[in-house]
RNA sequence: GGCGACAUAGCCAAGUGGUAAGGCAGAGGACUGCAAAUCCUUUACCCCCGGUUCGAAUCCGGGUGUCGCCUCCA
């Protein structure tokens, strides 16, 4: 049985979602004003590992994520360097994909813009003022929070807490501080569409609720994003679409801890945050993505160098099963042991079982995760150089199976086939070494070590792997 | 001030009542021409103090410390 957490409730909960076997899941996206950095990631990481085991666990999922492409900050951006907030949009939208591509993100089944979308904005904003839940002031639209009863549902505070916090910025035009706008008229220089309000372009948060509910529906079963979503965004597109609708927006809301560096949370606003453009210069981006899929999602995780290059140790670990399974799998070996290798085929159903556990209690990846080690050691421990090579089979395909669930190992395997060169040194060098001339057979070793072909000379002949 | 988390070995990190997973790093051993990979062995007063219980890292109460949200932010 699938249990996730719902921040709605803060209970641990069963998962059914409103159609059986269906899941519409909506995931927020970038602000596409600059890179985005590993903070960002894992949040990007962390939905994308739960999409793909849904999908593993036999749901058709509709991932839908949106990208805000006109915004406060993309305007000040394009300012900055002059020119226009659609450059500036445009070029991060491709980098944004890109770095994602990077990561193991698979592509969202919709990824609606905003700019695309204003017709659809403008209609849900229109039926929020007929239904009285929102004011203009203006030429601005603002959300009236005191008319939806239930503001703060998602948050657990109410509109009395959120005025006690003293943080909100005065604004004499609101009705109330937490009121936020719908739609900001035009300034000069700025972006803007006509509406029945004059030209202006949407707030942040009216984009989510008029596309999820265009692609999704008025009532979607998952909503996720970063723990600082919660509130103000999420809190407001629950009152945005809940008000239009008068149903419940979305079933399961799902919130992924930030990532911390140096024990503070990793921001734009801070300065402590490194891009994942950054990052993939220094790092596999597996390994970035292994590293943020190994703590559980709701849990803090701090970044470190040393998490990074112990990440990069456990993947090699991993991947180094995979070369090894491989060479064991290849059908023309002569298979004369049998005996362990039938029990630990037996063991092979049990690792699934502890990974599909692991990640039904409420995504936990970090557990997940052990168990592939645990495979991995009882296989090394169990197949000798004699295993029968169906056995190794099935353990690669399992260990690349789970490894795919959680977007990892993507390479594993995949003995391609050397260049001429590179085994004809390989074949130099085992005659090297059958005459014992060690410095002419470790020259070779070194040579190909600096092309990255790592040699290996086991029990059962020479192996070669490529360097992670 | 309000809301909410977190505190487990040198480091990272699972574990929501029954002898403390996994990874990285370290040490010793096996294998190897040497390596590499791999295997075996080895390292925890579970932040503190009370309480509940036959039994608590796990539940309750009280501390201490760290962090997040309450403003744009994944």
């Amino acid at each position: 049985m699938l249990k996730v957490f719902n921040d709605l409730t803060m209970e641990r909960e069963e998962f059914v979602p409103l159609e059986p076997g269906k899941v519409a899941m909506y995931v927020c996206g970038p602000t596409v004003y600059d890179y985005f950095h590993i903070g960002n990631a894992r949040t990007f990481v962390v939905f994308d590992a739960i999409r793909r085991y849904l999908e593993y666990r036999g749901f058709k999922v509709t991932f839908v994520q949106n990208i805000t492409d006109v915004e406060d900050k993309i305007i000040r951006r394009a300012a900055e360097r002059g020119t226009s907030p659609e450059e500036v949009a445009r070029q991060y939208t491709d980098a944004y994909l890109e770095d994602s591509a990077a990561l193991g993100i698979k592509p969202a089944d919709v990824q609606p813009k905003a700019t695309e979308h204003i017709a659809e904005i403008i209609d849900f904003i229109q039926r929020l003022v007929d239904r009285g839940y929102a004011y203009v002031v203006d030429s601005d639209v603002y959300f009236d929070t005191s008319r939806f009863t239930e503001y703060g549902k998602l948050s657990h505070q109410s509109l009395e807490d959120l005025e006690a916090g003293a943080r909100v910025e005065v604004d004499e035009r609101k009705r109330h501080p937490a009121d936020f706008a719908l739609w900001k008229a035009k300034k000069p220089g700025e972006p803007g569409w006509d509406s029945p309000w004059g030209e202006g372009r949407p707030g942040w948060h009216i984009e989510c609720s008029a596309m999820s509910t265009k692609y999704l529906g008025e009532t979607i079963d998952i909503h996720a994003g970063g723990a600082d979503l919660i509130f103000p965004h999420h809190e407001n597109e629950i009152a945005q679409s809940e008000a239009a609708s008068g149903k419940p927006f979305a079933r399961y809301w799902l919130h992924g801890n930030l990532l911390n560096v140096g024990g503070q949370r990793m921001g734009k606003s801070l300065g402590n945050f490194v891009t994942v453009r950054e990052a993939r210069r220094q790092y596999d981006p597996e390994v970035i993505r292994f590293f943020l899929l190994s703590a559980h999602y709701r849990s803090p995780l701090n970044y470190t160098p040393e998490s990074l290059e112990s990440a990069k140790g456990a993947l090699e670990r991993l991947y180094n099963a995979a070369v090894t399974l491989e060479h064991l799998a290849r059908p023309e070996r002569l298979a004369r042991e049998q005996g362990r290798a039938d029990e630990f085929h037996a063991r092979l159903p049990k690792y699934k079982d502890q990974f599909t556990a692991a990640m039904d209690d409420d995504f936990n990846t970090a557990d997940a995760i052990s168990a592939l080690f645990d495979l991995v050691r009882d296989a090394h421990a169990s197949l000798g150089p004699d295993a029968p090579a169906g056995v190794a089979a099935e353990a690669l395909a399992l260990l690349r199976e789970l490894g795919g669930v959680l977007g990892l190992l993507g390479r594993a395997g995949g003995l391609d086939d050397l260049a001429e060169e590179v085994q004809s040194l390989i074949d130099q060098r085992q005659a090297a070494r059958a005459r014992r001339d060690w410095k002419e057979s470790d020259w070779i070793r070194d040579e190909l070590a600096a092309k990255g072909i790592i040699l290996e000379d086991t029990p059962s002949g020479v192996r070669w792997k490529r360097k992670v």
